[in-house]
DNA sequence: CAATAAATGAGAATAAGTCTCATTTATTAG
DNA sequence: CTAATAAATGAGACTTATTCTCATTTATTG
C-alpha cells in the first residue's frame, strides 16, 4: 500500500513524505468517493488539518484527485487512478453516500456529440464534463433506515 | 417586474415582503444562473445577508430555485419558471461564468434509459439528474481577455 | 553528511452561511 | 379599517470549512 502511494509521488515529481503517503494510503484503501470528514477520521489525527488541505491541493494540481460537492454542500474527493474508468456519480440525499456509475458506451459517445455542438455553438473548449444523477437508495442502505 | 415577484409568492403561498420582491426581480432579470456575488451587488445592499441567504431558502422549499456549485466552489442560484424549459449548465474555469444550455430530446431521452437502468442497478429512487460541462470560453468573452 | 529547499503542525485569520433576538411588516378576524 | 397575531427582517454574533502564517521539521541534492 504504501508501495504504491510512493510510486505515485515519485512518478508525478512531487517529494515523498508522511502526511502524503497517508492521504494517499486512506484514498486508496476505499475504492469510493470520500467527504472529507470520513477522511478525516480515516486518518485519525495523524495529519494535521491544515496539511491535510495543502496535500489535497498538491494532489489536486498533479491532477491525481477529482473535487466536488454533493448535495447537501459537503466536498467529495476521489482519487484519478489509471485503471479507474471514466464514470460518473449517484448520490443518496438521505444518507449522502456517493457511489461510481459507469454509464453504456453508446450513451458516452452520444454525449460527446452533444458536447461538440455545444463547444461550437458557445466558442468554447471544453475539457471535462459531469453527469451526476441524486435520489434516495432504498432498503439495503443502513444509514438509511 | 414588480408583478411577477408577486404573483409568484402568491401562487406559491408565501407571504409576500419587499426582501423577496427584490430578490426575485433580481433573479427575474437575467436570464442565467447568477453567484450569490452576483446577487447581492445587484441587490445593492437593499436586503441584508441575513435575509438573502433565508430569502434563498424560502425559495428553495417552494421549489422554484435551483442552487448548485460551481468549479471555483461558489454556489450558484438560477429560478426554475415554468416556461424555463429542462437545460444544463457550461462552466467557464476562466472567469466563472456559467452558461445554460439545451440538449438534444435524442440525447434527453438516451439519459432516462440510463437513468433508468442505474435505478434498477442499485436500488436507487432517482428524481434528479445533471449534466455538467466545463471549459474555456474562447475569443468573445470580455472578463477572458 | 551538510546545506538548502520544501513541507509540516499549530493555531490565527478569513469567509460563507446560519442563528438570535429585538423590531418591523404582513395577514386576518372582527 | 383597525387591532391582534403571526411571520419576516436587520444587525451583528456565531459556526464551520478552508486558507494562511511562521517557527520547526523533514526531504533532497551535491
Amino acid at each position: 500500500m504504501s508501495e504504491s502511494s510512493r510510486r505515485i509521488l515519485t512518478e508525478h515529481k512531487v517529494s515523498i513524505t508522511n502526511p502524503r503517503i497517508l492521504v494517499l494510503e486512506a484514498l486508496l484503501e476505499v475504492n469510493n468517493p470520500l467527504t472529507i470528514d470520513e477522511l478525516q477520521s480515516k486518518l485519525k489525527g495523524n495529519v494535521a488539518k491544515s496539511t491535510l488541505y495543502r496535500v489535497l491541493n498538491d494532489l489536486k494540481k498533479i491532477n491525481i484527485l477529482n473535487e466536488f460537492t454533493s448535495p447537501d454542500n459537503s466536498t467529495v474527493v476521489e482519487l484519478i487512478l489509471e485503471d479507474h474508468s471514466h464514470h460518473h456519480h449517484l448520490f443518496c440525499s438521505d444518507c449522502g453516500e456517493v457511489i461510481d456509475i459507469e454509464l453504456s458506451d453508446e450513451f458516452e459517445k452520444m454525449l460527446s456529440k452533444e458536447i461538440e455542438s455545444i463547444q461550437k455553438k458557445f466558442n468554447f473548449e471544453i475539457n471535462d464534463h459531469r453527469v451526476e444523477m441524486f435520489g434516495l437508495c432504498t432498503e439495503e442502505c443502513a444509514n438509511c433506515k
